[in-house]
DNA sequence: GATTTCACATACCTTGGGTATGTCAATGAC
DNA sequence: GTCATTGACATACCCAAGGTATGTGAAATC
């Protein structure tokens, strides 16, 4: 039938697969690993084969929703052609990919902890924020920004994007009549994309020469 | 001797000051409810009733954290005239408290898991976040930042401010010789903190109207 | 075709959060 | 003062769940 080497890849996608459904619902502690086993069709003893702990699998999750975050930012400045475009749309595209629940849970919300934030800043470092720091540094030799060292820039805007994505998906309106003036009637969804884009667009600005 | 509610307030005291000092060294997970109790002098049926699980301990030690951080944001901003200068202050003040590596593990890097993204911010917006929405507000009444909604703005510069604190503290240098090009040598501590303000100051300075 | 490898399955151990219940001193009623 | 009650814990126990040690049978190697 199927060689080794296929049954085992089969096996690790399936519970890649299932291990990020699971940990997108219920959260990396709201999860029991013999659960993703049994719904995969194997039992534990697979997943510790493959992944080790229950830990690795969730890193090699952590590791292909990042990839996927990483892709579509990378797909979305590449439409433009102007630099400072392409960081805009890259940070859109960081707030939309965020704001996917699925994503959201696995890369932002349990990733620091699970994995510890040294980790997970190297892992995020090599997917998503790379693109970020390479596009300021860009901005910064082209003069299109203040010359400054972009590391603390990097940390201070994606610190930024990261709790704007996860606010923008909360369930409903939090609306605790805090600064319900502007807007009386909530702005759901993509509305409050756009008012996170245009504040970013905003703070962005002030790291043009004046 | 003492009067049942002195020894149940004292009993409360130790057992939240002693889980304030090992959830902020070994982390949630890497405590054991039972170590926080023998450390205290008591059992883990103490704890119960106090807190009634680990998560209600940590809460509360969360809860204490978080005011010690505003009331050092507050206290910053006090000494200032300036709603502007009040703002950066206050800025500042938050980045060296989140830099405390015992502030930091409890607050940021674990509240948000273990407490959930949810209720962690409720009570984030309850304490620090909300002398910053405020002092947004502020500036926006007098016009010198341009009308806008202030929920999405906080939360950009909210999380802006969290994820700098956790890379402020950080053991050393992590140089990945990604960036080390603009400054040679490492610079650690007070000057990576200005370093960090500079770049917040400049994102800040896109609010004003042109 | 015998041997080895390896991708799993099975059985078991252990840690640790949670709970149910007991106990004894402080408190209040009389 | 005595007696009943409350309450602040201590003790003993349960059990879910991560991890490990070992077994097994089919594919790969020779």
């Amino acid at each position: 039938m199927a060689s080794r080497a296929e049954q085992r890849a089969e096996t690790r996608r399936a519970l890649l697969l299932e291990g990020r459904r699971q940990f997108a619902r219920d959260g990396y502690h709201g999860v029991v690993l013999e659960e993703i086993a049994r719904a995969t069709g194997v039992t534990k003893g697979a997943a510790y084969h493959h992944f080790g702990s229950k830990a690795g699998l969730f890193r090699a999750v952590v590791a292909e929703a990042q990839q996927e975050v990483a892709g579509r930012v990378a797909g979305a400045a590449e439409g433009h052609d102007d630099p400072w475009e392409q960081l805009l749309a890259g940070c859109r595209a960081f707030l939309a990919a965020g704001s996917d629940p699925e994503i959201q849970r696995i890369t932002l919300v349990d990733g620091p902890t699970v994995l510890g934030w040294n980790e997970w800043r190297a892992m995020d470092e090599a997917s998503s924020a790379r693109h970020l720091s390479e596009a300021l540094e860009a901005l910064i030799a082209t003069g299109a920004i203040v010359p400054q060292p972009v590391e603390p820039l990097t940390r201070l805007l994606s610190g930024a994007m990261n709790e704007a994505a996860v606010w923008l998906a909360r369930p409903s309106a939090t609306a605790t009549a805090t600064a319900a003036a502007t807007a009386p009637d909530d702005a759901s969804g993509e509305t409050r994309l756009d008012a996170t884009m245009a504040a970013l667009r905003l703070l962005l600005d002030g790291l043009r020469p004046r």
